[in-house]
DNA sequence: CTTATTGTTAACCACTGGTCAAAAAGGAGA
DNA sequence: TCTCCTTTTTGACCAGTGGTTAACAATAAG
């Protein structure tokens, strides 16, 4: 009916990230509709869709800056100058921290996950726990069990999963985070 | 528009719920809608409104049985002829069993419990709680940290809120409950 | 000056939770 | 039986969702 936008600033992926992930930040993946990301960009919300083929692939697309991030963490964790328990210590509350600090993030991540961001995103988590694992075998004095470092994982995503019901960020539950984490040290340091 | 309902059976609260919580079982939170419920009970879905305020009304009546089952289930372990350490992997293995086992309801009971199913949910889930760190101090040979049980309970709802992804039931995740359930048995047991 | 391609719009679909005026059902009393 | 009243129920309606698609505008290619 109307003619074409009078503005003509062509949609770009890019610019549809870049809102959805602005807009992911304060709001989390179901509060976010296409008609909300359209309308700051002063598009239809059909208009997206010629770009992505669905509200998913959008997100997917953001996530995957965000696994990037969470590897980064862990990586810049493992080489320093501490000794291997400090470095254990500081992944596990790394990873704790991470996960409060992008509450949203870690939800799509690593918590729902189910049919909406399908199994792309599933891949990723899985790639992001071989490093994990990688990364505190590689940190232990002893040998592990690989079962013994999953169920550290567990822990620590159970806590994530927790807490992000009571606390907005990490330095809210910077206490809890260490003694867990410490917990978990015990925990695999015992040996029987 | 048309006349009421022919066949008249009053509709009730009980009947609402039965309805839901059949549902429950196959959908989660989400699937389940006002219509799709006054659907199957024959009646409109302006009905429902006049016995229950909203959707999460209903839910948090049926999530209040669940709770309850909890309960039942940690108490039954508590009660029986075996030894400590073997009730304290009972009542671990018990909590997984059922998060695994009622996954839409677990969901419901402690993962999103956000504005959704508001504060009542979450004085359960604290109740919970209180109740399973009872438990677990009582059987515990030694005197435990309170931190040390509350990492307990947040590894044992991890493990839920991260195998509720590749399993079905608790069937399916039989050994690895068992695994994590002595991880956490040799943390909590080991002190330095 | 056509023609084809790329982008964009807006109407449309089938849903959702929730509200509410109106009407129906049923009982009590005359 | 006929009112009168209360309790239930209906279905139209609201504002919103994700997703599709015919039509059309802007641009580039021939």
């Amino acid at each position: 009916m109307s003619p074409r936008k009078p503005s003509t600033k062509d949609l770009t992926k890019e610019m549809i990230i870049n809102e959805a992930h602005k807009q992911f930040i304060t709001k989390d993946f179901q509060q976010i509709s296409m008609r909300s990301i359209a309308k700051e960009l002063g598009c239809s919300h059909g208009a997206i869709y010629y770009h992505f083929k669905n509200k998913a692939e959008i997100f997917y697309a953001i996530l995957s800056d965000y696994f990037s991030e969470l590897n980064n963490t862990l990586n810049e964790n493992m080489d320093g100058p501490e000794d291997h328990n400090t470095k254990l210590l500081n992944v596990f509350v790394g990873f704790m921290a991470f996960g409060l600090n992008n509450q949203s993030q870690y939800e799509l991540m690593f918590i729902m996950r189910d049919r909406e961001i399908d199994g792309l995103s599933q891949e990723a988590a899985n790639l992001s726990y071989e490093e994990f694992a990688q990364s505190v075998r590689s940190l232990s004095k002893t040998e592990l069990l690989i079962s013994d470092i999953h169920s550290t994982f567990i822990a620590l995503h159970g806590f994530v999963a927790h807490y992000r019901h009571y606390v907005k960020n990490y330095e809210e539950a910077k206490e809890a985070v260490d003694v867990h984490a410490k917990f978990l040290i015990k925990a695999l340091t015992f040996r029987e």
